[in-house]
Order: C-alpha cells, then sequence, then structure tokens
DNA sequence: AACAACATATCAGAGCTTTGATAATGAGCA
DNA sequence: TGCTCATTATCAAAGCTCTGATATGTTGTT
C-alpha cells in the first residue's frame, strides 16, 4: 500500500465521511467511479471502453438506430455519441448507412465483428455485474434498483 | 418532448431495462450520470466543476496536502488532480507552496477567494444530496449506504 | 558513500462528456 | 409555393479521466 512521506492520518476508503457517514452525492460518485474503473480493465484487452459496449448493447438491441436515437437512450447528447460511434465506425465494429426514408438520418448497425466482439464482452459484464449484488439478498436488492432508478429519472420541475 | 422522426418504441428513462429490472452495472452508472449533471447545473454559475467542488472540500477538511494525496482521497490518479488542481490554481483559489520539509512536494491550501467560493458551494450541494434521500426511510437509507460503500470499496482478491 | 527503492510531479496521448454554434434535411402550415 | 420549426449531424473548445513514460527528491540498505 502506497503511503505518504508526510503522514497526516487521512481516512482510508471506507471510513469516516469515506463510509457510510459520507453525503449521498460522494458515495454515489465513489461507487460509480469505482464500478467504471472495474468495467474498463475487465474490456481492455478486447480494446472496448464501457460506453462502447453500452453503445453496441443497444445496437444488437435495437438495429438501424440514428445517433439522435443512442443519445437520448444513453442519457447522454448527440456530440458524445457522435465521438463513441466514431471510434466504434473505425475500429470496424458498426456500420453507418443512409436511411432509407430520412435522408439525413445515418442508420447505424453492428457488424460481424461487432457482434463477435459484443459477445465476449457480454459474459465477463455479466460476472462484473453479479458481483455487484453479492451480499445483497432479495428485498435490499429492490430497495436499491428502485433507488438508482429514481435518482436517474429526470427531475419532474 | 424529442422525438425521433422514424418511431421505434424506444423504452422511456425508468421503463423496460432502463428501470428496475435493467442491469445494476447500467442502473449504477445512469444513476452517477444523472447525478454529476445536476451538480454541474447547480455550480455552473459558480465556475466550478463538482470534481473541483471535491477538492476544495478536501482541501477545506486537510490543508497543506500534496496532490499525491489528494489522488488517494478522492480515489484518482495524480495526473487526474494534476488537471484539476491546475485549474483551480489558474482560477486562483488554491495556492502551491514547497513543502517545508519534503522538498519535491508541493502543499496545497485554499486561498481566501477559494473558501468564499467554496461556501457558496456547500449550501447549493447540501440541498442537492438532500434531494438524493427523497422518499427513502431511515432503514432502506442504511441499505443503500452500506451498499455504496461496498461497491466502491476495492475488491479483496 | 553509493545504490536501490519509493514517492512525487509532470509531459504526452487517448477517450468520454459537456456547452455552444453551424448546416442540412424533412414536416407542417399559410 | 414558400416559410418556419423540429430533428439530425457535425465542428470547436473545454474539463475530466485514464495509461504510459520521464525526471526529481527522499529514504533505506549495503
Amino acid at each position: 500500500m502506497s503511503k505518504s512521506p508526510v503522514p497526516m492520518f487521512l481516512p482510508a476508503p471506507g471510513e469516516g465521511k469515506r463510509g457510510e457517514d459520507g453525503h449521498m452525492g460522494y458515495l454515489l460518485r465513489q461507487a460509480a467511479h469505482a464500478y467504471r474503473q472495474r468495467a474498463e480493465t475487465a474490456l481492455a484487452d478486447l480494446d472496448l471502453t464501457p460506453p462502447q459496449f453500452t453503445v453496441l448493447t443497444m445496437l444488437a438491441a435495437y438495429p438501424g438506430l440514428s445517433g439522435a436515437d443512442l443519445a437520448r437512450l444513453a442519457l447522454l447528447t448527440p456530440q458524445t455519441i457522435a465521438v463513441i460511434v466514431g471510434n466504434l465506425d473505425r475500429a470496424g465494429l458498426i456500420t453507418r448507412e443512409p436511411h432509407p426514408v430520412h435522408g439525413r438520418i445515418l442508420a447505424i448497425s453492428l457488424t460481424a465483428p461487432g457482434r463477435a466482439v459484443l459477445a465476449k464482452a457480454r459474459s465477463r459484464m455479466q460476472t462484473l455485474d453479479d458481483s455487484l449484488l453479492a451480499g445483497l439478498d432479495a428485498d435490499h436488492e429492490t430497495v436499491v434498483r428502485r433507488w438508482l432508478v429514481t435518482v436517474a429519472l429526470p427531475t419532474e420541475t
């Protein structure tokens, strides 16, 4: 374990404000950050990032989506999706075809390599997701799921 | 509400896989993303980002920390902290002084403007954090807090 | 005293994400 | 028909975050 040369008795993760007594926002960010890092590590040797995995998953479920559709689905901006889609396109995992009806829309679909990579990525992410539920019984899982959905929902002001 | 010109019956936030039946990792990312966006909006007119707020808060609690200390505390890399600290320095909210004992360390502290901005930011973030607990009774809050801490903790492999 | 190990800081490059601005396409209405 | 509006896509700039590499300073060992 790394240690500062000038010890100041800083709290370790899980202690003090970094534990159950911390601010909810801080705890949420901390948890999401830890999860994202594990996901990045799990996908690293596939040359796939978590956002890219998300986009591939969405395209597998709904082939032919536009960039704007993906943005709405992922709660991201069209610009953000454009960057991710651009990188996936460069990697040959997706294709962009002019939409048959609406001229400006680019319909995005998975390529065969895209499907292959997604299949490999899926099992790893499944394992990771299962680990998130370790030590959580059915009742508590429901509580957590409901809370996450509530926080994610847009505020009704 | 925006709508695609080529309707495909995509699920809305909170429905289907985007609701309580979704993958935990997706729900976690969705929730953290929504929270971060609200935090950014709340701090926007102070010209402060959520990571910058986090760093200022840590410096208020532990003045004279080094960049490496901040990195450990925030679970970020030293490089990431360097970017954030650089921006805070340019804004005049912090100062970096050579460490009295350890020559290489730069001891970071808040300036008077830094303290003033932090005070304003705090009340807004407090309001935001309170809203995260809306609809959670004491028992459920404990369940959620425990889960977040568990997820944030490094894996013991 | 010299060397090895470690901690710190920083440079470079990449991807994700945002806001803001610009341009092109299609739909609805006068 | 022509105008206006909504949607789509894209360019630009900024901040956050990472991995990898490099240089400096301190500590501990030989």
